[in-house]
DNA sequence: AATCCTGGAGTTTTT
DNA sequence: CTCCAGGATT
């Protein structure tokens, strides 16, 4: 958008006397604010790119960002500039102040699976704890390491026995990462935090490099990320944050929408604009999304207008059941994209829970409607990619057992559980990683001569490659190591169709190509080939290079996706499925009450559509098996009636719904003969 | 090691 | 109902 600014926006891009909060509406051009104050910053305020740090979620939109700044300034004056997760920023600090932090290079970022195998190790170890309670107990040290809780608190906090003994898990968990060189997601961002606490030459440094900070969707960031900000910019105010407290949809994770008030509090001279004015959807579509907003309490009020014009009434379609709904809502794509003259891309089907899409795949296909889900499993969580960067893990940190576990028997090598388990075992006494342990000498004393041996020829393999990798070309030595254990023919071997394994080891060569273009992209002419490895195989455990491969299947598709994953899209035409108690606003929320988050849910679903909103329910919907009546969402009734049509409630019966639809999907046909 | 059976649960998800 | 994990069976 390299259009004008308006008045606010103009206000909020040139305001740089002191800390700033934007709130900023859905569709008011929030990214266009942040983009056009860096070149703002850049340009006509002479600050060095290398200062200004912008910090975003996803990868995507910090990929967009870039992509965006570096359409406003040219490449020599952008050079230098973070635009960056706040993951990958804590990362860097991470890197660079390694051994303030007591962490040894090429370490390790653990993900949630990692991370939970290492929980249940021990807790099965030392708390001998029912393992159904790994999932929660991970989600609690989440929540203590997110809100800035460190393990002594936690053990000073406890109310019983039960919450003393996760925190001893917790203290066990962080000592046990740091024993494998580790680091777990949430570290990311405590660690960094927690040096700039006790360490002021690391705090000034950065403040030194990072002058001017500017962070996207502030309702979501949790408190460590909080504190980090503040740390950064201490008493410089030279910050810009963006964000909508109705956009907040992630409380459930650690986000903390009320950071936005504190900001209020803790910044006093914090000049606050808000953008009001949406260029994304009708005013209709607005009133209704600012009526149903307005029964959420607010700091900040804000209103929502467009001069798109009226548009549109809503529609509001009850069908008999889920069956029916998902059927009206395939026809409905079939007519609505030829009456429109538009594209299949052009229409969104959002909806509460995951489960919820899969009639609807079968409806499209069925009238074989192209689409595409996002969600599912993510490249990064396939079986091979997963395997490969097991090795690149143990190559980069020989302490990572749980990369040693994951690929020590894949391809097989014939290493068996028992032979596993005295390892694990005597590694454990002398307190080593399990690489290490397969060369000590002790080993052959409690391992039979067939296993021993095959760990040998393990450990001896791997550290030739490590030598290749660093010595050599390090992308071809990983190529070498990938032909070395065949694991292409691996996967031939342990998939059911050449086709798929062929598709697999196509993602691998992805992964391996990605390192190489990560290799190049951060050239430094003074890291040893092992370090510029080490780093490009934890910018891979943060997926940063890699998830734009989901994004290449962008072609003439309706996109399926969950309201989550819709924040921050629009679409021409969207259906809002689902309508219903229990399933929006959840049955969990409800029980918890919770429903203000539910709302916003609703409030995001409802921004993204830019013409035409179409929202459904079921009369009835299978529920576990049984038939159940619904009730209509208590949100339907917070939106004015005068701007929906409703359809399906008078009673009409099943047959009669079947037939309105098969006459709709007849006439259609004709259209295509 | 591979497969079958049983029981329990059943939101949202990024890094 | 449908999917998963984990145990039991072959």
């Amino acid at each position: 958008m390299a259009n004008k600014l308006n008045p606010r926006q103009h206000i909020a891009v040139h305001y740089i006397d002191g800390p700033c909060l934007v709130l900023a509406g859905a569709g008011s051009g929030k990214t266009s604010v942040i983009t056009r104050k860096i070149a703002y910053l850049i340009q006509q305020c002479d600050m060095p790119a290398r200062h200004i740090a912008a910090v975003t979620f996803t990868n995507k939109a910090a990929r967009e960002m870039k992509e965006r700044v570096s359409k406003l300034v040219n490449g020599a004056a952008a050079r230098g500039l973070t635009v960056s997760t706040f993951h990958n920023l804590g990362l860097n600090i991470i890197r660079r102040e390694l051994k303030h932090l007591g962490y040894k290079s090429g370490f390790t970022i653990f993900d949630a699976e990692d991370a939970g195998s290492l929980l249940k190790e021990i807790m099965l170890k030392d708390g001998d704890m029912d393992t159904d309670l790994v999932q929660s107990v991970q989600n609690q040290i989440s929540n203590w390491k997110s809100g800035l809780v460190e393990p002594q608190q936690a053990l000073e906090h406890a109310q019983s026995s039960g919450e003393q003994t996760w925190a001893l898990i917790y203290e066990r968990y962080n000592k046990a990462l740091r024993a494998y060189n580790a680091v777990d997601f949430d570290d990311l961002i405590r660690l960094p935090s927690q040096l700039f606490a006790t360490n002021a030459e690391a705090l000034g440094r950065w403040q030194q490099r990072i002058r001017y900070l500017l962070v996207d969707e502030y309702q979501d960031t949790n408190s460590s990320q909080y504190q980090l900000v503040k740390q950064l910019i201490g008493d410089r105010g030279a910050l810009t944050v963006v964000g909508d407290d109705d956009q907040s949809i992630y409380a459930w994770r650690g986000a903390r929408p009320e950071n936005l008030s504190l900001l209020k509090e803790d910044f006093p001279t914090l000049e606050v604009i808000k953008l009001e004015q949406n260029y994304r959807s009708t005013a209709r579509i607005l009133k209704v999304a600012n009526e149903l907003i307005a029964h959420n309490p607010h700091d900040f009020d804000k209103t929502l207008w467009s001069d798109l014009g009226m548009g549109e009434p809503l529609r509001l379609l009850r069908c008999s059941t889920e069956d029916a709904e998902s059927e009206r809502v395939a026809t409905e794509i079939i007519t609505q994209r030829l009456r429109r003259q538009c594209k299949f891309r052009d229409f969104a089907v959002l909806y509460r829970g995951n489960h919820q899409s899969r009639l609807l795949e079968l409806k499209l296909q069925h009238h074989q409607i192209p689409y595409n889900i996002s969600g599912g499993t993510s490249f990064f969580a396939r079986a091979e990619i997963k395997d490969v960067m097991g090795y690149l893990r143990l190559l980069v940190n020989p302490t990572d057992d749980n990369a040693f576990l994951r690929i020590i028997n894949t391809p097989r090598r014939h290493i068996g559980t028992g032979t596993l388990e005295a390892l694990a075992h005597y590694a454990t006494d002398r307190e080593v990683s399990l690489l290490a342990a397969c060369d000590e000498v002790g080993l052959q004393t409690v391992l039979p001569k067939k296993g021993l041996e095959r760990l040998r020829e393990f450990s001896l393999w791997l550290s030739r490659v490590r030598d290749n990798c660093h010595n050599n070309e390090p992308v071809a030595a990983i190529r070498e190591m990938v032909e070395d254990i065949d694991y292409e023919g691996w996967l031939y071997q342990n998939t059911s169709s050449p086709t798929v394994a062929e598709k697999r080891m196509d993602n691998v060569w992805t992964l391996i190509d990605s390192i190489r273009n990560s290799l190049e992209k951060h050239e430094d002419e003074t890291a040893s080939n092992e370090e510029r490895v080490n780093q490009a195989v934890s910018r891979l455990m943060l997926q940063d290079l890699l998830d734009r491969q989901e994004e290449e299947d962008v072609t003439d598709r309706v996109q399926l996706m969950t309201l989550h994953a819709s924040k921050g899209l629009e679409f021409p035409h969207v259906y809002l499925i689902g309508m219903e108690e229990e399933l929006l606003p959840h049955r969990n929320s409800i029980e918890e009450n919770n429903i203000e988050e539910e709302r916003r849910l609703t409030y995001v679903g409802i921004t993204r559509a830019q013409k035409t909103l179409t929202m459904s329910l079921a009369a009835t919907r299978k529920q576990f098996g049984e038939k159940v009546d619904t009730l209509a969402s208590r949100f339907l009734a917070e939106l004015p009636d005068e701007d929906i049509e409703r359809e399906g409630f008078a009673p009409v019966s099943k047959e009669q719904l079947e037939k309105k639809g098969a006459e709709t999907f007849s006439s259609i046909k004709k259209l295509f003969d």
